[in-house]
RNA sequence: GCAUCGAUGGUCUAGUGGUAUGACUUAGGCCUUCCAAGCCUAUAGCCCGGGUUCAAUUCCCGGUCGAUGCACCA
């Protein structure tokens, strides 16, 4: 491997662009920092790392997809928390005009629980620290939240404020009654979601890293809190090991330590099996999109850095030889909390009716007053009567009751009190919730920057991306070795067959053979497919494999077949023996 | 958001108070029987706004974007 004296993130920063992955948005009235543009390849690349997270979630696990608005009213992250929890409070010093975070200047200047005053308070309890910056007393000085939410008015005459989600997770919440008849009554179940999100960060940097408008990739599944520990196909991942580097080993500084996820679930280490086997599942299908498992860790978050609704979270890490150690998905379990809060602020019940094996037989004592003499006697005050009796315990004489601070006797006629025994056959539980939550932009970076390369082909300098075959953007190039005899006529029906089969291959004729060769390397098309004169006499092509730029006769008839094969993994390049 | 530095064809770059160098790429042609060969031709550029000046890509001011540091990053 040759080392460019640029950084990587440069030169893969430099192709993107040069050859459509990555553009800045809106370049002719100047780009917008947070904000980017996925060229023609980039796109594709994109979409085909979507499609492999669709595998995982949507084919296999079976958690199908829905697609809500990116908009929503502002009762959704009322209740969600964004609209409190989502924005800092901030004030400007009035000498060097530095924005600043009014609670941290608090907690330096030794005021006590400032993330809980009020905004007014905690202007008048900061006015004698001094600014961080420039160290002048701050004086009078305006707190106000900053809220990381960009929002926006629905409908004319701004009556109604709406917000660009800031994740899309809460569209599974918001719709969790709709999901649990879909899914016929019955935990487990789970929904997800890819689809753009909205930060309005202070300070985007970092290129794909950090954006104001990202796209993710959730899913939230839904279980029974006592179930946790038993997903149904841990089996699967029992035996899967990883490096994961715990809360307790940071603080300590130490390494990560390799577990099986059986060991990891055994020991305590992750709380449950869902959170587990999403952990393990996570880490197969980075792997699968091309993410090196040795830059690629799991770390779990420290108790003071978890989200306001999670208890367990751990993010997988990918190594960037930029940016360092970079989060990328986050597997949390969020809980009852986000199931509760909607509960809570539309009135509707979020809770699953969860059966008995076998009923439970509970004894019950019910007080059925006699209304038609109550009602008489009482008038007015007899349905406060009829509701104190319910919950009263009488003895032989009758009952006393309390009403509006009046003792009353209730004589023990005027009553039934009937003991019986009852089957309860459920109980109404309010299921928790796993949440694995993908950073796509940032998957495609990481992508893109450990599949970049400069290595030394036949003395030149090469450079070529080692997409894997799943997400690489083209997947088969088509060259007639000479623009003449008919060999450009065979290499356009050649890729007008993979078109028919929903292969993307893209047919070049232009220059070179070695040029064209390397053209697609840049790109990272995976295999190249050359028609040569060898090929009228017995309708064999060569194909072509990036990596090792072996080649392989390959009869006309079996292209597609192979080429299909070699994109989706069955086979390797290697079992065709170059 | 503050501070420092930077911005020249698609990419990388030279250079300048009088409109710009070279390479690569791309397109067309010649040539060529498998890894960026050669030859001819063509296309294409001084981030945006204001100021100073006869004249600004160049100097000054402001902005945008990018890099770095600080702050920020549920």
């Amino acid at each position: 491997m040759v080392q460019s004296c640029r950084d990587v993130f440069e030169n893969v920063m430099e192709l993107a662009k040069r050859r459509g992955f990555i553009w800045p948005t809106s370049e002719c009235y100047g780009a917008v920092a947070g904000f980017i543009d996925y060229g023609p390849l980039g796109a594709m690349m994109k979409r085909r790392v979507e499609n492999v997270w669709r595998d995982f979630y949507v084919i296999r696990e079976g958690y199908y997809e829905i697609e809500c608005p990116t908009i929503a009213q502002e009762a959704v992250f009322i209740a969600s928390g964004h609209v409190k929890g989502f924005s800092d409070k901030m004030c400007q010093c009035p000498h060097c005009k530095e924005y600043l975070r009014a609670d941290h200047v608090a907690e330096g200047g030794n005021i006590p629980n400032p993330s809980v005053m009020k905004n007014e308070d905690l202007a008048v309890a900061i006015t004698s620290c001094k600014c961080p910056a420039c160290d002048e007393v701050l004086g009078n000085v305006e707190v106000f939240n900053f809220n990381l939410m960009f929002s926006t008015t629905i409908g004319p005459g701004s009556q109604r404020t709406g917000y660009l989600r800031p994740e899309t997770a809460q569209g599974m919440f918001v719709d969790f009654s709709r999901l649990l008849r879909f899914y016929r009554d019955k935990l487990p179940f789970g929904a997800v979601q890819i689809g753009k999100s909205y930060r309005n960060e202070i300070s985007p940097r970092q290129g794909m890293i950090r954006l104001r408008e990202f796209t993710q990739a959730e899913a939230e599944i839904f279980v029974h809190p006592n179930e946790k520990n038993h997903h149904p196909s841990f089996k699967r991942y029992a035996g899967y090991r990883m490096p994961l580097l715990t809360y307790i080993q940071q603080q300590k500084c130490e390494n990560a330590v390799e577990f099986s996820m059986q060991e990891a679930v055994d020991k305590g280490i992750i709380a449950n099996e869902y959170v587990a086997y999403y952990v393990a599942l996570t880490h197969e299908l980075l792997v699968t999109i091309g993410i090196k498992p040795e830059r690629l860790r799991f770390r779990q978050h420290l108790p003071d850095e978890r989200a306001h609704y999670a208890t367990d979270c751990w993010d997988a890490e990918v190594f960037s030889q930029r940016f360092g150690w970079v989060e990328t998905v986050g597997i949390a379990d969020r809980t009852d909390y986000d199931l509760n809060a909607h509960a809570k602020q539309s009135g509707t019940p979020m809770t699953v009716f969860i059966q008995y094996e076998v009923p439970k037989k509970t004894k019950r004592r019910r007080i059925i007053p006699n209304m038609s003499v109550l009602g008489k006697q009482y008038r007015t005050k007899a349905k406060a009567i009829f509701d104190a009796l319910t919950t009263a315990t009488p003895n032989s004489e009758g009952a006393d009751i309390e009403v509006d601070g009046e003792k009353i006797h209730i004589p023990a006629n005027l009553f039934e009190v009937r003991d019986e025994v009852i089957d309860i056959r459920g109980e109404d539980i309010v299921p928790h919730v796993i949440e694995p939550s993908y950073g796509i932009d940032r998957m495609c970076y990481a992508v893109l920057e450990q599949a970049y390369d400069e290595d030394i082909a036949d003395g030149e300098a090469r450079t070529v991306m080692h997409l894997s075959p799943n997400v690489a953007p083209v997947q088969v190039a088509v060259f007639p070795l000479m623009t003449r005899d008919g060999l450009d006529t065979i290499a356009r029906t050649i890729t007008r067959t993979f078109h028919k089969k929903g292969i993307l291959a893209e047919y070049d004729d232009s220059g070179a053979i070695g040029r064209r060769y390397r053209r697609q390397d840049e790109i990272g098309t995976p295999f190249a497919i050359t028609v040569d004169y060898d090929t009228k006499e017995n309708n064999t092509v060569t194909l072509r494999d990036r990596d090792s730029m072996k080649q392989v006769r390959v009869a006309i008839a079996n292209l597609p077949e192979t080429i299909g094969a070699l994109v989706d993994g069955s086979i390797t390049f290697t079992s065709l023996n170059p």
